[in-house]
DNA sequence: TGTGAGCGG
């Protein structure tokens, strides 16, 4: 049980240690996953945060959106659907 | 490297 949050505005400067770092403000951190290009290896400029619970999500949205971090303001909020991660494909459809 | 959506263990 968990709550995803993505991040955007991201400075690449950031590293997963310090965006778990801020989040942890606002409660429990499960994982913290900076996104890059699979093909290329750069940093696509955003992450995704996963959090304890949806009120520590919803706590955490609060206070790091709009947050300057290393010059630049955070952007977070709740992340999509996640049927992107489900293997490329969606379970057996009939 | 910028308004973005994760494929790894």
């Amino acid at each position: 049980m968990s709550s995803n949050l993505h991040v955007g505005n991201l400075p690449f400067e950031a590293n997963g240690v310090e965006l778990r770092s801020l989040f942890e403000q606002a409660g429990t951190v499960e994982s913290v996953r900076i996104i890059t290009d699979r093909y290329t290896g750069r940093p696509k400029g955003f992450a995704f945060v996963e959090m304890a619970t949806e009120a520590e999500a919803a706590k955490a949205i609060q206070l790091l959106n709009g947050c300057p971090m290393k010059g630049r303001n955070l952007v977070v909020s709740r992340a999509r659907q996640e049927q992107r991660r489900g293997g490329g494909r969606w379970r057996n459809v009939a």
